[in-house]
DNA sequence: ACGTGCGACTCAGAAACCTATTA
DNA sequence: TTAATAGGTTTCTGAGTCGCACG
């Protein structure tokens, strides 16, 4: 036995338990088991393996019809799960998760695993820092970016007579291409594309305050030092919210209306404003207010009688809150624009930064007001209150050289640094888990995007390594090495389902798990290789999935999970995120559990992109779009609560439809009236859809008599004005005048057209009810495959970006329609 | 040398808000 | 035409990840 061996078992290894515990001696045996196993399960490309996901997750296959599906949806239970808000949805855990008998072998130990990991220590892979161009970080000067407002601005003009979409793509190839080798900036300025062209004529046209959007094209030259965030940095500080001002509304105490000092009866707001949501209700969340409350009221008011919560009433709170709402909406336009401007003032004054001389936005300036801590899920701390912050605990970075802002009157700022090497603006520590909080740049600003790219850009260098890395981990599934076992195992989680990686998590905070983090309870074994999970993981979304899973990785399971280990205990008991990532590393630069969530988010979505049409309409690519999308948001298992009224909503689209197909079926039988031959070409006509039951006609064609009465009278009140004689229904059934055959073939093409374009809206809609993917779309998938896409497919960037994310992506809408991730 | 907690950043869904559509 | 509603956008702030300093 080598000596590296005998480390490993004397640290941590077995060895010692497998002396008085059986169970683990037959974890042994399975590790030789195992490896005369030839278990040759490759890596399944993840195309095909999310499929595997899907039929699991998603119940709802698109081959099905619409109508089935509706109907499915409202009677048969098989999807029901999905209908319920997230945090209700029981598991199906009945099936008993039953402990393969591993066949019996010797123990034996071997030496040469051990080493292999320690000695691949190989070299680093350098790729990122090859790519980084030698050009410094330049500030663009201040003349030439006037003069790339006065082209720009010329442009635009010649932009909006031309109005030339299909060119985008091209130019905005070579822009970029160009843009990297040069090293003055006037070609640049010209390279505008048309795209940003356009976003800006767009904002022209809606205000001129726009001025200051001279866009800082970072991404043409990449940083060398990244450690370094900015040289000069300028700014207003915070903002904080208006002082509480009492409204002297009395809540109740033992029925009687009760004196509060403004300290208390603003803690006593909070929890009123509460009342008729779920934190209301949550016993939690109720106890850690009071016992806050009563706190509050010990010091400010210690004469007050409240001692139980029982009997208060906040009602009078609730009301008077619930009152100001109703005013509020019922404002005058004026008093609204008053408010607006106001809001305005602040976010002008506020809401920017200078930083290397260049206007970016401030994210979140404002502080967060006081309030009760809404943690999520079973936080233990829900309903805490936060307490107001005032400047005495507020640190300001700012630049040696810059103006310091002034605190609010009569307060101090707690600290002032200058410490260039942090992108933030302000911060202060919150009282409830007595973390930081922070005043950032917004997420268009070009610190949030340098990084955002080298986000993506370090996901696509994993691509290059995945493979290897596959490889690796396949093999280690059946290492003799507990540890690396565990490890191989957790990794093969964290690619093939996107796990998080699950760092260990203090018992103040809600119970949640991810990959390193899973317990015991959260994985059961199905025979012969199904694995289930279930476990609450961040912000307490229950991630549920049934996997097959190879041959290896169910042994593994069954391992990890074998007595004396039992509810509570950690499945993979030899393995935290730092040893995971530590291992990552080796296999390359900067590597990390988080970044195979990025990889495989962006890798799946390129791939389900590959499925659009390319001569389809415009509301199918988008729904080809929409669909790799929510793929990737399937994947990630970002979900959201389904609302209240969705199978409402699909029922109004549902009826819609119908109406349209009938309204086409009255339509159809004029044609044959007009023509009888049309029956023969087209045999479609004068079918009714199913679906369209006799109540539905019956209703319909009263709300059409409803309709025609309404304009009959209207029709009538014009002619009594006018002194003409009144008509009646008849008469306007007669007035109408025949339609020529081209007239009925143009509605019946129009009602086809507006069938289909409800129906992909009704798929659509069904498919996301539970769905986010903004998540996805905002952090996970590569920005610059969707502009491809764009430009591949010719659909507008506008159609898939708003506003903010064609702002936040502002680097990565240039690229050319042949980029791939 | 290693575990731990701090610090700074990304990612997350809900809620508020704003705007377009529809009754 | 107006008010209600739906749908999209923005804001808010809580919840993770992960590197690193420190003892």
């Amino acid at each position: 036995m080598s000596n590296s061996d005998q480390s490993y078992f004397d640290s941590e290894e077995e060895i010692q338990e497998q002396e008085n515990n059986p169970e683990l001696i037959k974890t042994n045996e399975i590790v030789e088991d195992s490896d005369s196993d030839s278990d040759s399960e490759d890596d399944v490309p993840i195309s095909q393996r999310r499929t595997k996901l899907n039929s699991t997750t998603s119940s709802i296959s698109d081959a099905t019809l619409i109508n089935d599906k509706i109907n499915s949806h409202s009677s048969s239970s098989s999807d029901s799960d999905s209908d319920q808000p997230l945090s209700k949805r029981m598991p199906n855990n009945n099936s008993s998760q039953k402990i393969l008998d591993p066949k019996k072998r010797k123990i034996k130990k071997e030496s040469k695993t051990t080493a292999t990991n320690e000695s691949s220590d190989s070299e680093d892979d350098i790729a990122l820092s090859k790519r980084r161009k030698t050009t410094p970080l330049k500030k663009v000067k201040k003349e030439i970016k006037t003069e790339i407002k006065k082209e720009i601005e010329t442009e635009i003009k010649r932009e909006i007579k031309r109005e030339i979409k299909t060119e985008e793509p091209k130019k905005a190839t070579k822009r970029t291409r160009v843009k990297k080798e040069e090293d003055d900036e006037k070609p640049s300025k010209k390279k505008k594309t048309t795209a940003k062209v356009k976003e800006e004529k767009v904002s022209k046209k809606k205000k001129k305050e726009e001025e200051e959007d001279e866009v800082f094209r970072w991404w043409d030259n990449e940083k060398e030092d990244d450690s370094i965030k900015w040289t000069t940095l300028e700014h207003q500080g915070p903002y904080f919210p208006p002082e509480y001002v009492s409204h002297g509304i009395k809540m109740k105490y033992k029925g009687e209306p009760i004196d509060l000092v403004p300290e208390c009866e603003e803690v006593a707001n909070f929890y009123a404003q509460v009342i008729g949501t779920d934190w209301g209700e949550n016993p939690t969340f109720r106890k850690n207010f009071f016992k806050d409350f009563l706190k509050v009221i010990k010091k400010k008011q210690p004469n007050c009688p409240i001692k139980k919560f029982e009997d208060c009433d906040f009602t009078p709170l609730t009301e008077y809150f619930t009152e100001q709402k109703e005013k509020r909406k019922a404002m005058t336009k004026e008093e609204k624009e008053v408010i607006k401007k106001e809001k305005q003032e602040i976010e002008d004054k506020y809401g920017w930064a200078l930083l290397d001389e260049r206007k970016e936005k401030v994210g979140n300036f404002r502080i967060e007001p006081p309030g009760l801590f809404r943690g999520r899920g079973e936080h233990p701390k829900t309903g805490t209150l936060k307490y107001r912050v005032y400047p005495e605990s507020v640190t300001i970075n700012i630049g040696k050289n810059a103006k310091i802002p002034e605190p609010p009157e009569g307060h101090k700022w707690g600290k002032i640094i200058h410490d260039n090497t942090v992108t933030w603006l302000a911060m202060w520590k919150e009282n409830v888990n007595d973390s930081f909080k922070y005043v950032w740049l917004a997420a268009g600003s070009s610190l949030k995007g340098q990084s955002d790219f080298k986000k993506f850009e370090k996901a696509r260098e994993l691509k290059k390594h995945i493979g290897k890395i596959r490889e690796e981990y396949t093999l280690e599934l059946k290492d003799k090495l507990m540890a690396t076992r565990q490890r191989a195992t957790a990794l093969y989680f964290i690619d093939k389902l996107a796990l998080r990686a699950g760092n260990e998590k203090g018992d103040d905070v809600a119970d949640t798990v991810g990959c390193c983090s899973l317990r015991y309870e959260h994985v059961t074994l199905e025979p012969p290789n199904r694995v289930i999970f279930d476990f609450l993981g961040k912000d307490s979304i229950r991630y549920y999935n049934e996997v097959e899973v190879s041959k290896q990785v169910y042994k593994n399971i069954e391992i990890f999970k074998r007595a004396p280990k039992k509810e509570g205990d950690m499945l993979f008991d030899r393995l935290n995120t730092t040893i995971l990532n530590k291992y990552l590393q080796k296999s390359m630069k900067g590597l990390t559990a988080k970044v195979f969530r990025t990889y495989n988010a962006s890798y799946t979505f390129q791939e389900e992109l590959k499925k659009t049409v390319k001569n389809s309409t415009m509301n199918e690519k988008l729904l080809a779009y929409n669909r790799a999308n929510r793929q990737v948001a399937i994947l990630c298992n970002h979900q959201r609560a389904v609302s209240k009224n969705h199978s409402d909503q699909l029922k109004r689209i549902q009826d819609k439809i119908l109406t349209s197909k009938y309204q086409r079926y009255l339509v159809s039988k004029e044609m044959l009236e007009l023509d009888p031959t049309l029956k023969k070409k087209k045999p479609e006509l004068g079918r009714l859809s199913r679906g369209i039951t006799k109540e539905f006609i019956k209703s319909y064609e009263e709300k059409e008599l409803e309709k025609k009465k309404a304009k009959l009278e209207r029709d009538n009140e014009k002619r009594k004005i006018d002194g003409k004689e009144l008509l009646t229904l008849e008469d306007m059934e007669k007035a109408k005048r025949q339609p020529s055959m081209e007239r009925l073939q143009k509605q019946y093409d129009t009602l086809s057209k507006r069938i289909k374009a409800q129906q992909v809206l009704l798929i659509d809609k069904d498919e996301n009810k539970a769905t986010a993917l903004g998540t996805s779309k905002i952090n996970y998938i590569d920005p610059r495959i969707s502009a491809a896409w764009c430009y591949k497919y010719d659909v507008p960037i506008e159609k898939i970006f708003n506003k903010s994310l064609r702002n936040k992506f502002k680097w990565a809408v240039e690229v050319d329609e042949n980029f791939v991730f």
